[in-house]
DNA sequence: ATGAAAGCGCTAACAT
DNA sequence: ATGTTAGCGCTTTCAT
């Protein structure tokens, strides 16, 4: 019997071992596998039922190398400790999951070398189209090259949330800038005026963005802007945040705070609480949050809540649908997945 | 000129169009790339510079196909959501990365049905070998099968975390009994003697052997054991876990509790505090952790670190140095990965 | 030093 | 209804 010798040697049954069973041809057991009205129902049943008994799984490299497709797509993510990346990983994950396709994930570390490194290593025909955000020092030194490079090499790439403006490619955004107007007018609506923006992402387009949103909001509550209100941290290290807010604190009056992240909000609560603050009661924070420290800080943050799961799903569809469809009917798209403001504990009207 | 054509196209060049180019045979380009001695140096030296300032890659597929083995490994993580598998996930990429392997990278969700379909799935040729933690069903069914059958197709397996102790594989796992007596005897010898344990994780023997562990650190202290003091929390959403921790507070004398994982050692802090309690000053909390929370609750948790990294690298390790062993060297391991008390702010001498 | 041919596992156009 | 053949891109043995 076949499946003693598969046993022994380990090997996979191929569609050779199944023709050499019946005296067939193998042209007869793909067509009878693949179900083809050119074989008689009698054969087609016993492969059939042959190849399921004896696990037979066509070659994943055979028929990738066949049909010039892999029905795999890689992402690339600046930082996998990331919990908002991790969220659009899992986006990605289930639509890709429920389309066939599987993920060859990769991690940029925020390097543009990396990346640059991972798209040459990934463009040899391992997957079919690329779904990734930008890693934080290409988005500075802005060069683009590989990004073009892939593309033009007929891979078509997703950008989410880091996006390159002048590389032509599907897109999957927030509305950055929105989401923070919004904020801005929910702490003024609650009679907050001496609003400050913290940022920790003055480099990144995304925090330009919450950045002019910040102040735009501010113009439409009538809120003169004043720029000592509004605060870069350039320190890497969250540890850090304390210690540069600290003396900002001090120096200011403020009553709310928006934050471009968690880490810099539950920074500033710890700062205000210190300075004898009450949050909420005489001091707001607002954070730009996907995550979970939101959820777990006392008092729980609202927040402008990304919504990672969705960005990652929405980048999955988009690439299947582009790799499913002719060149021809190709076209590029930028989508916003809208914010939400997320009210929880952090934010009180002063009134 | 070729690459006009290739531009043109978009199609990938292959060894077939270098040898067309050159009009010399495929083989000689085969071996030309490969910098075989057989080739002589001058057309080595064209081939070579051809096809470098034409951007030729080898194909992946093809030389999977020839090679049966694709340089790819898969992982499957139960919730890509946790930072502790995040962690693992990014110690595994580094060492895949600088050894030349490719990462597909799937989630069980905690399902048996998704783990034992991804491992079919891959099972195709599309990978070497596979790290996994198992999925929370898989655990408590004890449905083994899926493993069995992936190890006898020939792709190994290395487990970490949460390992099955029937399963014949290199499993990477942590100290997690001896975490625990540490941890009892941290609090003990700072001289707490009324301390509670909750488990988030009963169910899973990496909750059996915290439990165990427990138990034995009372020992140790002689510290009598009283059932009411161990906690086990049912409830999947952290958000009920201050509910369930309420009324158990307020009947029962607590001055330490050390707990499964970073949520319930929030709630517990949560809880304490709103009874009274100061921490650290008279009620100290270790947690289990890798994690994110952690370092950013007020006060910070001390806790018993995992360290997920370096258990990735070592998974990747393992896996990798046997996919490059012959199969008759090959023999399955268990590597245990210690953690460490790092001490934050949640615990305290009450002396 | 170079080339021809077989084969990895599969599909599909083209016989029969 | 079944088989033959060529080919996907590459390596490798065996000529020449």
């Amino acid at each position: 019997m076949y499946f003693v010798v598969q046993f022994l040697s380990m090997k996979k049954l191929t569609i050779k071992d199944i023709a050499h069973h019946f005296n067939v041809s193998i042209s007869t057991v793909s067509k009878a596998l693949n179900d083809s009205y050119e074989i008689s129902v009698s054969t087609k049943e016993k492969i059939q039922k042959f190849a399921k008994e004896n696990n037979y799984k066509p070659n994943f490299n055979a028929l990738s190398l066949k049909n010039r497709k892999t029905k795999t797509i890689g992402i690339i993510i600046p930082n996998m400790l990331n919990y908002f990346f991790a969220q659009v990983f899992k986006g990605v994950e289930k639509v890709a999951n429920e389309r066939g396709y599987k993920i060859i994930s990769c991690i940029s570390n925020e390097s543009f070398e990396k990346e640059s490194e991972t798209l040459e290593m990934l463009s040899n025909g391992s997957i079919d189209g690329i779904i990734l955000s930008m890693a934080e020092q290409t988005e500075i030194e802005k060069d683009y090259r590989h990004f073009k490079n892939t593309i033009n090499g007929g891979i078509p790439i997703v950008m989410f949330d880091r996006v390159a403006d002048s590389i032509d490619c599907d897109k999957i955004i927030t509305n950055d800038f929105d989401g923070a107007v919004s904020a801005v007018q929910h702490l003024s609506k609650t009679g907050h005026k001496k609003i400050a923006f913290i940022s920790t992402l003055s480099h990144l387009n995304i925090g330009r963005l919450r950045h002019q949103g910040y102040i735009k909001g501010l113009e439409k509550e009538n809120i003169p802007v004043n720029t000592e209100y509004i605060i870069n941290i350039k320190e890497d290290d969250y540890k850090e945040y304390e210690n540069v807010l600290t003396p900002i604190f001090n120096k200011l009056d403020i009553d709310g705070v928006i934050t471009t992240d968690e880490s810099s909000a539950i920074a500033a609560m710890k700062v205000a609480i210190r300075k004898g603050h009450k949050v909420p009661d005489d001091f707001s924070v607002i954070a730009f949050s996907n995550g979970i420290l939101a959820r777990h800080s006392s008092p729980k943050l609202t927040t402008v809540s990304q919504h990672g799961e969705q960005m990652g799903a929405a980048a999955a569809e988009r690439l299947i649908n582009k790799l499913q469809k002719p060149k021809e009917e190709q076209q590029n798209e930028t989508i916003v997945i809208k914010t939400d403001i997320v009210e929880r504990k952090s934010t009180k009207p002063l009134f």
